[in-house]
DNA sequence: ATTATCTATAGATCTATAGATAATGC
DNA sequence: ATTATCTATAGATCTATAGATAATGC
């Protein structure tokens, strides 16, 4: 086939691509980038997609990405610290809360459900990433570091909100890992189901189960689901 | 180099390998392959193992791969089906004396403590194939529906075993993920926590949390671990 | 001049098939 | 004769670098 000559201005510096912009044409050549392997990384895996098959998604050739990056996994880290990247600053910002604003059950509540509400809406089911072999490789420790982070924060907010028969037998550590386990089920949830939108009140499920494994009571996890109810609603418009 | 010849009768039949015998020698070439790939395709996935990298680890040429199987994915599908059939076959066993001879909580507690004894003292962290995109490939659909029949079963035994509260508001099947989620938490402990034993009292928190997030008192646990503790002593002789 | 693409291509790898060979088994 | 390996090799792919080219920006 002949080649097709530029497909029409585009307004945009740079050599015009060979085929026609693809959708997304609002997002920078960079984020279509990450987009496009955001969806396949989580689909095939890292080592399973090709540059070609990133390249092919965005409309451009496989070597026009190392324009953009220096490598395929430079794409990954950059996918991987711009996902744990929210979850960590809102930890921060409610465990200074706590326990003056807000007690430990009810910060923990307002974590889980937020973690579960941005895996269960990000796009691409990006939280798959987190299952790949790759990113035990020392290339990714920052972001196993974040995400260290993230399970310290639970397992401290977890021990403090626990029943004390709980907190007597569990370990912070352990505890952490449980609760991030039980917030992270959304992304097996999303992945099992297909394309069927997920129910929003999985994200509730899974906070209450979080205090539940904890050993509070139904009353107590209905307190803790209000409390949460005010500081989110709050921390949206401080956002 | 020059060709090391033969190194040494070896009692069977074949040419003999181009290199000496690693150790492994007991297997079959066959379990030696399964045993090689396990651990390859749980450090560095699927697509990250070449079957040139396996045929290394059993010292052989890669292509002797195919006089056993006739794949890679063959390979994997021989991995995933036999790290599943052991709990399947329990949990069939064990749902059978449920309620006659059994609590649902106590066969519930028995499953989710064998199941992460399974997973913790499995060779190479088998588990961590449940976390391969690749699985997702209708190639895999034997596999998948066996873990959906053992989400399944999880789903039964948990929502007998549940407070009402609980069982109210949550579905068998979200009840199921949960629960599975929550036994499946022992590969992420192995994973993250690298060559480090793990302590056998993880099969303990891991039972014990499966049951707390239903809503089960402390002394509801106990007894449910007490008749766990029966029916595997006895399972194990059965066995 | 700068930017963002393109084409050409090197060099490494990867899976799989075909057929030869060196043991044991009968 | 059968078994389990080996060597040789095809053909596809994969990542990345080098340098040309076609836009916009100044």
């Amino acid at each position: 086939m002949g080649r097709m000559s530029s497909v029409t201005t585009s307004g945009k510096a740079g050599r015009p691509r060979a085929s026609a912009p693809k959708q997304n044409s609002a997002l920078s050549a960079r984020e279509q980038i990450l987009d496009a392997a955001a969806a396949l990384f989580s689909e095939t895996g890292f080592s399973g997609s090709s540059t070609r098959a990133i390249a092919d998604r965005v409309g451009i050739r496989q070597q026009s990405l190392y324009y953009h990056f220096a490598g395929k996994d430079e794409i990954l880290a950059e996918l991987l610290s711009g996902s744990v990247r929210p979850s960590i600053e809102f930890v921060q910002r409610i465990e200074e809360r706590v326990p003056d604003e807000i007690t430990p059950a009810g910060a923990l509540f307002a974590l889980a459900s937020i973690d579960a509400r941005t895996l269960r809406q990000t796009p691409h089911n990006i939280g798959t990433l987190y299952l790949l072999p790759e990113i035990q490789e020392s290339r990714y420790d920052a972001f196993r570091i974040e995400r260290e982070q993230l399970r310290a924060s639970y397992g401290r907010l977890g021990v403090a909100a626990a029943h004390p028969d709980v907190a007597a037998t569990i370990g912070e550590d352990r505890i952490g890992a449980i609760l991030i386990q039980l917030a992270e089920l959304v992304i097996r949830l999303r992945r099992d189901g297909g394309t069927a939108a997920m129910p929003e009140d999985d994200d509730t499920t899974i906070a209450t189960s979080c205090l539940r494994v904890l050993g509070l009571s139904s009353a107590e996890i209905a307190a803790a689901r209000d409390e949460a109810e005010a500081v989110t609603a709050l921390s949206a418009s401080t956002l």
